[in-house]
DNA sequence: CTAATATACAAAGGCAATCTATGTTGTCAA
DNA sequence: TTGACAACATAGATTGCCTTTGTATATTAG
């Protein structure tokens, strides 16, 4: 399902916050939750996802705090407020853009 | 509409594919036509196209000729054989990436 | 008739998000 | 104890598109 990597670009910031919409998660629990959410359109990978996370944490989007517990550490995050006002933004924007496409896209008619 | 340039990635050439499928056009047309078509959400520019129909046209994907009439000469891409058949599939799986990914980012139910 | 604007094509150079590849540590089953 | 997997991390390369700049012609305004 790699025929084409370019559109993956993008969108990688609006599904993780739209994910931790729902609730906190963390980074390798949201690579096997995309990847199996998305019918096999994404497939992420630890170099897609973790820079990303540091970058949104950067920016004030996310927090990440560890949780202790059986197996190894994990780091989870969570959103702050203007993350989650950003969260409903972007997704709301992507969606649109994916109307648009879609429309632009739609089979040409037969003859 | 500038929210996110990112997600224009990997949507050109299958844009241009699908506007050939109707008939022929050249370059600086496309342009005026998807910025009308996709209400405001592209915004191509020169820069922007002519390298990828160069690209198509190296892919063997569309021909190009060019046609006198009043005001300047054009150059106008038609598809190839290949490039009919490409532009349905691209075209077909980019709509079902953009609902797989409009799936992902669905409004989160409130409580 | 001249200036300004729009049409039309072209290409060099740079950016930035993502992928590839690799590494580390810890857990668990065989 | 060895392999597989979980979980996180990052350096480096890739690549498509944007920005900018350039050229030339056509059309409209004044």
């Amino acid at each position: 399902m790699s025929e084409n990597k370019e559109l993956m670009r993008g969108t990688v910031e609006v599904v993780i916050l739209r994910l931790l919409s729902e609730h906190d998660l963390y980074g390798y629990e949201m690579i096997k939750l995309v990847n199996e959410r998305s019918n096999g359109y994404f497939e992420w990978r630890e170099g897609s996802l973790y820079p990303c996370l540091h970058k949104l944490e950067g920016d004030g989007m996310v927090r990440s705090y560890m949780r202790e517990g059986p197996g190894k550490a994990r780091r989870y995050y969570t959103l702050t407020e203007e993350g989650r006002k950003v969260a409903v933004e972007r997704a709301t924007f992507t969606r649109e853009f994916c109307a648009a496409l879609s429309l632009l896209l739609q089979p040409v008619p037969e003859a």
